[in-house]
Order: C-alpha cells, then structure tokens, then sequence
DNA sequence: ACAATAAGTCAAAAAATTATGACTACTAAA
DNA sequence: TTTAGTAGTCATAATTTTTTGACTTATTGT
C-alpha cells in the first residue's frame, strides 16, 4: 500500500525501503520458516502462535507482491497451495540472519 | 515503547526483534547520515525533508536507547549535544548497504 | 447437487505509529 | 536577570497497521 505520508514526503532512504519490504509482525518469520520448506497457508496458521489468517493472508500477500515468495497453486482433492522462496528472497536470508547475530 | 500486542504474543523471531531497532521512518537514514559525522539536531531537523522535531526526537531517544547512537552533550555558549554511532551501531551500517544492494 | 477441506475476502474495531502546535529547560554572555 | 540559541517535552489529533468475526471461493469425491 501507497500511503499518503510516503507520497507527501518523497522517500529518499533505499534501506528504508528494503526494510518495509521485510518489516511488519510476521514477514521476518514466515521468510526465515520458507527456508526449509514451501509454505502452506494452514501450517503458518497453526507454526505462527498469536498469528490469525488475515494476518497471515496479507504477509504472503505482500511477500509473494515484492517477489520474495512464489505462490504456486496445485489442483487437488482439497485444494493446496504452496509458496516458494524466490531467487531474491533468498538472497535476504543471510541479511536477515546478521541482524540476528548484531542483535 | 513495550506494547501489549507483543507482551501477549511473545515474540520468537529474533531477526524481527533487531529489525525493530532500525525500522520507522527516520532511523534507517539517521543512521546512515551518523556514518559520515556526528549528528546535531537542529542539523536533522533541516536535512530530513518531511520531518519535525518530535520525529527526530523520537528517532535519537531510542537508537540511542538501543545503543545505536551515544549522546555527548557540549556545554558551549549555545547548548550542542553531538550523537555518534556506537560500535554496535557501526556493525548495522553493512547490512543496511545489503539491504540497499538487493533491494 | 452436496459435503468436506483448504484458502482465502470483507468491513469494522482496536492498537500502534506518526504528525501538529504550544510550551519548557539549559547554557553563556551582556 | 534577561536574552538568544539549541534541544528538547507534552497532550492531542491524524494516519496506518493489526486484529476480530462473519462470510466466500475453489477443488474433488460421493
């Protein structure tokens, strides 16, 4: 989402705008949990404990929108899908991990 | 600032935890800008476009809270307090770069 | 056509973040 | 002791983000 505060005042930070793409409650987690396998919507319900699936609808939505995850839909008796950690949501795994050990 | 939605789901995702630390609107930039010089308020004020003094005020009290920033007050004619990048502070600043790079 | 399961959407409320305007504190010099 | 300059604080308002509860879509087997 465009918000009114960022088109009034221009963005010039580009690590601001990396860390949106990666910020929120539940972004960091679900990435760092896409690592060791595809994602399924109703998993990440039950992993990501005070999580809802609005919570968890958006965060994939807005993750598979800036091309760190890819949303792959596979027809079967009850219908799955998985999501996938693209090339470039790789990429910010070991950027992610040196927060961790700064922190 | 501690808020109830953390106390209540007790945050697991350490990476989310130091992502905290240099997310909001000013602290990425505010960081980078202390790579070059130490940083004045007033000098904030003027150079981050969009900003006001509770902003920026906001930002320094808690990088330097999290030990991101150190604060030197200078008791000249004009009260000058200085804000310089702590070690700690100067290990973030590559994964910022990273950041940048990929995004 | 109907049921069962997975994966969502939508509108509204609650909570957190960011912005605004008025006011305060400290220092040194006159 | 008043003044000028720097660095803030405080209460409140506006905006954004996150949560909540009810409802919807898609698939396949019966």
């Amino acid at each position: 989402m465009t918000t009114k505060k960022e088109v009034e005042s221009e963005q010039t930070c580009p690590a601001q705008a990396m860390l949106k793409l990666v910020a929120g409650k539940w972004k960091p987690e679900i990435l760092r949990l896409a690592v060791e396998q595809p994602l399924r919507f109703s998993s990440l319900l039950r992993t990501l404990k005070g999580s809802n699936k609005q919570a968890i609808a958006a965060a994939l939505k807005e993750l598979e929108e800036t091309g760190l995850l890819e949303k792959v839909v596979i027809k079967q008796k009850p219908l799955h899908i998985e999501y996938y950690l693209t090339k470039q949501g790789h990429s910010l795994i070991p950027v992610l991990q040196q927060l961790e050990d700064i922190g």
